[in-house]
DNA sequence: CTTTGCACCTGTTGGC
DNA sequence: TGCCAACAGGTGCAAA
């Protein structure tokens, strides 16, 4: 499901279901995510208070009295608030049962997703602390996002998907946000201006920010923490629109694989 | 250090 | 219509 917009939409819908509350109890149906879901959680976690429920990257941070359960969606994970909650069903991995009754119910099908455990300082746990700067932070600039790539020879689409450079910008939002600023995804970071940095920055925020006003992307799964579907994929100019006339242009857009991953663009538009 | 490619896992899709 | 290889929102890690 997610990239940052639909992490940060998920967050917002839960913040005012888990703030002032108190975990009653976890359950752990299938510990089998990315990493092993740490056996004793169901103990550390009861009568834990929420503190606070922030988002850093794609990981969202339940911060409680003695420490901060970190959780990452992977491809395909969801964290549901459920006041009537039914009988569980296929890959749902994970319960934390609120003092209010409601549980917080966690799904994953590929299960490349985690749920870890760490005492305090969430940012210096080892998956957090290498992190970029927030795209829509006050840190993330034209200058810090040249000096991070300018001598680099990958192409620019890998660096803006690289969470050393910047945190939480995936497939989907890394295209369109190419497309917005007119430059190829395969542009060698090391001919990239300073000028042309600035203007992806500026594209950057721009597209995270009407995705997460939209409530996200949701291409397949994804639902926000009350069940509610975004609505970004159908601003989406780029991403998956391969051979489709460019809205801007009309020229039929190009596809091509880098790390993997497809990536469209249109090849009148981008340079 | 940088870059590349794989691995993890399940469900869906596109092309024959 | 049916089958199956290819692909899907991520990212840590090994290898080159």
């Amino acid at each position: 499901m997610p990239e940052l917009p639909e992490v940060e939409t998920t967050r917002r819908a839960l913040v005012p279901i888990v703030q002032g509350r108190t975990i009653a109890g976890a359950k752990v149906y299938d510990a089998r995510l990315r990493w092993p879901v740490p056996r004793e959680l169901a103990d550390r976690l009861a009568g834990e208070a929420v503190l606070r429920l922030d988002r850093r990257a794609r990981y969202l941070l339940l911060r409680l009295e003695s420490g901060t359960l970190i959780v990452h969606f992977g491809m395909t994970g969801t964290l549901r608030a459920l006041s009537q909650p039914p009988p569980r069903g296929p890959h749902e991995h994970l319960d934390l049962t609120l003092d209010n009754g409601v549980v917080l119910r966690y799904r994953d099908p590929r299960r490349f997703g985690a749920v870890l455990w760490t005492a305090h300082p969430a940012e210096h746990h080892p998956l957090l602390a290498s992190l970029g700067p927030e795209p829509l932070g006050p840190d993330f600039s034209g200058a810090s996002l040249h000096s991070a790539i300018h001598r680099r020879r990958i192409a620019l689409k890998l660096a803006l998907m690289d969470n050393r450079n910047v945190a939480g910008v995936g497939n989907i939002y890394a295209s369109e946000a190419l497309f917005r600023a007119g430059l190829r995804p395969a542009r060698p970071c090391n001919r990239v201006s300073l000028a042309a940095c600035e203007r992806l920055v500026g594209a950057v925020r721009e597209v995270l920010d009407e995705a997460i006003a939209a409530g996200g992307s949701t291409l397949r799964d994804y639902v926000d923490g009350t069940g509610k579907p975004g609505y970004f994929q159908l601003e989406h100019r780029v991403y998956g629109r391969r051979g489709l006339p460019c809205l801007v242009c009309g020229t039929p857009l190009k596809e091509l694989k880098l790390g993997g991953r497809s990536s469209c663009y249109c090849p009148r538009c981008q340079t």
